[in-house]
DNA sequence: GTCTATAGGGGGATAGAC
DNA sequence: GTCTATCCCCCTATAGAC
């Protein structure tokens, strides 16, 4: 799960195979099979997963006691570690991009994970907002869906930019809110 | 080489075959291989044509001579056909999601193109601050990377969760630019 | 739970007739 | 310039031995 996690943000649904996770893992493609009868089951496993993780990571009191700023931080290192780790993509940018050509069950996952992104943001912005610490005008869930689709394009533009234009937008996003 | 534009912004490179426009025109695959010898060599030209027909329009005096509130909303229309048109993609952001497994002279065909869509966006985005319309804190450079990501990523998004997220977005957008 | 072997399909690309 | 026919590769998935 490891790995197809690694290829869906790597190389896309499309882009990766059983044969690569099993040459990885000294293994043969069938030994896959056993655990995961299909790709879609493997790839929902691996989404279902990403999405636990998330619930944990801001239902946990090291994330949800932080200030607003912190909370945001927080939420753009993760976009940051993701593209310094070997230039990935935002799962949710990834899957939404092959939309078309995905199984059903997998598009449902993927319009779950991003309204669950979306809707922890639109908390952390509206928070924010309260305290006077952010500014922006309009609805929360407009701005949360404007920094959400510019990180996940923002990892996709650094393949053809490089990394700088990333970091660029993430300091940019937060001018912008702490202005 | 209309039908093999949509296809890369409805399925990307790997999810369209000389089959699919083969089909679509009454050919057989054959046919379009003595045109474009490789699919490579019909993607570049693909990509190339998008950039000569961009350029065609900024150097128009149709757009040349707007105002910058008017050739910004006439980008942002050009988003919002997009996504009106099938639900397509940028075809920019949809070249750097499987950028890892493009040719070599597709990156490069990608690259160049980002970079002239982002260029345009900076001038115009300077323009308006100098005119007193815009306000915005920070790099026009930054500022267009921005907005672009999040055009590209709002696309992506609308599979997922619709068309009203991608005008949220872009009417955010405008909010932000105007305050 | 992993292996070998293979079915069955789609893909890019080419040869040679017309 | 398009056709038929075909090559060869990669893919997902399965059957059955171990």
């Amino acid at each position: 799960m490891d790995l197809a996690e690694s290829f869906l943000q790597e190389k896309g649904f499309n882009g990766f195979s059983y044969a690569h996770i099993a040459t990885e893992l000294n293994v043969k493609n069938a030994a896959i099979h056993y655990h995961f009868p299909t790709k879609e089951a493997l790839a929902s496993a691996v989404i279902q997963r990403y999405r636990d993780r998330f619930q944990l990571w801001i239902n946990n009191s090291r994330i949800k006691d932080l200030s607003p700023q912190e909370k945001l931080d927080w939420f753009f290192n993760i976009y940051t570690n993701t593209r310094a780790d070997n230039g990935k993509v935002c799962l949710a940018g990834s899957l939404e991009t092959e939309f078309n050509s995905l199984p059903v069950s997998l598009r449902e996952q993927t319009e779950a994970l991003t309204k669950e992104l979306l809707g922890w943001l639109q908390t952390t912005l509206s928070e924010g907002r309260e305290a006077g610490v952010f500014h922006f005008s309009g609805d929360p869930a407009s701005k949360a869906a404007l920094i959400l689709s510019s990180l996940q394009g923002a990892l996709q533009m650094a393949r053809a930019l490089g990394t700088n234009k990333f970091y660029a937008i993430v300091e940019q996003h937060k001018q912008d809110l702490l202005r």
